[in-house]
DNA sequence: GGCGGTATTTATCATATGATAAAGAAAAGC
DNA sequence: GCTTTTCTTTATCATATGATAAATACCGCC
């Protein structure tokens, strides 16, 4: 087994180069910014088991590199993570919400064209389901936050814009409703980017037509619910 | 490296089976059937990229052995496939939505509720996702079996129910409200089985709202979309 | 322009993986 | 009871993986 392996196997990059060149030195700081934007696409598409090798073959450097500005590849995981859901959270879609000057229907349209904007991508879609899959409590963590920075916040504003009071606790049956209109909204992006289906025509009109379906029945359903009201067991957990 | 390996590194199962007996010997079809269910159940834990050694020594044989009744990992991932997507799926659930004896909203009720039983566990839902984010055509194939099978024909029950002709074919608006309310249902499986939130207290009123928030909308919805309509690109692909 | 630091590569390890061949052991046939 | 069949295991291969150590080559500095 001799070892002056093709370029290919040793994980180096451009097999197309034709002098043999070696990659430009670069920045460590800018190296890792590459690495990790390469990691987030890479791992993106091949999902968490796919090699360090391949990695380092996409970005073009030789596969131990990885090891100069990433302890494991753990690490390196980690930091995908934080860079998809944590990075790209704006605290602004909670202010947003929360701006009675707007009917709630209004808000609730800006917050999910923005929102989508964000996270109705390939990349980040399917990162979300790769860890969702592995149990990680990252994505625990994702979900409660958008529980209770996003869907308890609406909870609120529905039954403002209903003009009933928010003195009694957020209902289960109230967070439920959310959900509906939520998960129908963000199956579209998995229809889109987990499925491959072809995209939307018009992606607005779809979020407005679940907003429109939410609004619709809420109208009836939350006093409903607040009339007799089994309280919600703590939705962050 | 001696070979003696001890029993969990060969692949052995029981390891605390005191006097190292073998598995008991088995009626090639029986064996076979428990491999494929226990595979369903393995692959749906760990992913495709789950090992053959660690998926033997949960059924408790050695690794070589699945070899005899699958020729490759691959052909046993394949016949996991069919027997969650296709092997479960039933005819009955089209003839149901189409039978005009019952008004749509029963239909769609009756529908949900035993569709549900069906796909709504984690078995079920994780395959289809760790299937979905491979880019297998089989998932596709199942989806285009979901619209041409359920959804289309909801759509075509849908106009009946407000009196419209189904001369005209299906538009892309009319399939989107039916998109909207099957992801909000099915994601609230996403929430329960990928996502591993706690399940919801009451499953049917959560379909009964969903299906209340789509009959909602279709009855303005609908016939605005057949007054501008825009065909539909071919729902089967 | 030579020198030193360090980014990058080559070489290599230990382990894990899918897969195969041959040996062993339980049941079936006569 | 002995032979034949075949289910199951042991032993093993080739390759792939995450990770490390040492060699190399680029770049800034004086």
């Amino acid at each position: 087994m001799e070892n002056h392996l093709d370029d290919a196997e040793a994980g180096r990059p451009d097999p197309d180069d034709p002098k043999g060149r070696r990659t430009v030195r670069m920045a460590p700081k800018a190296r890792k910014d590459e690495l990790l934007a390469r990691a987030i696409e890479f791992f993106s598409e091949e999902g968490f088991d796919g090699g360090t090798r391949a990695l380092a073959k996409r970005i073009g450097i030789t596969q131990p590199l990885i090891y100069r500005y990433f302890p494991s590849k753990d690490d390196l995981i980690n930091e995908v993570y934080n860079a998809v859901y944590m990075a790209q959270w704006k605290d602004g879609w909670t202010t947003m919400l929360g701006d009675r000057t707007l009917p709630l229907h209004d808000r609730l349209m800006a917050f999910y064209h923005d929102y989508s904007r964000t996270i109705f991508n390939r990349t980040w879609m399917r990162i979300f389901f790769f860890a969702g899959l592995k149990g990680l409590d990252i994505n625990t963590r994702y979900i409660n936050r958008v529980i209770s920075n996003l869907l308890v916040p609406i909870c609120v504003e529905t039954r403002a814009s209903l003009g009933l009071g928010s003195d009694t606790p957020v209902t289960a049956r109230e967070l439920e409703l959310v959900w509906l209109m939520h998960g129908a909204i963000f199956y579209q992006g998995i229809r889109e980017h987990v499925y491959g289906l072809p995209g939307l025509i018009d992606h607005d009109r779809l979020v407005e037509t679940a907003i429109k379906m939410y609004l619709g029945v809420v109208a009836t359903e939350v006093p409903a619910a607040l009339a007799a009201p089994p309280s919600l067991p703590a939705p962050t957990g």
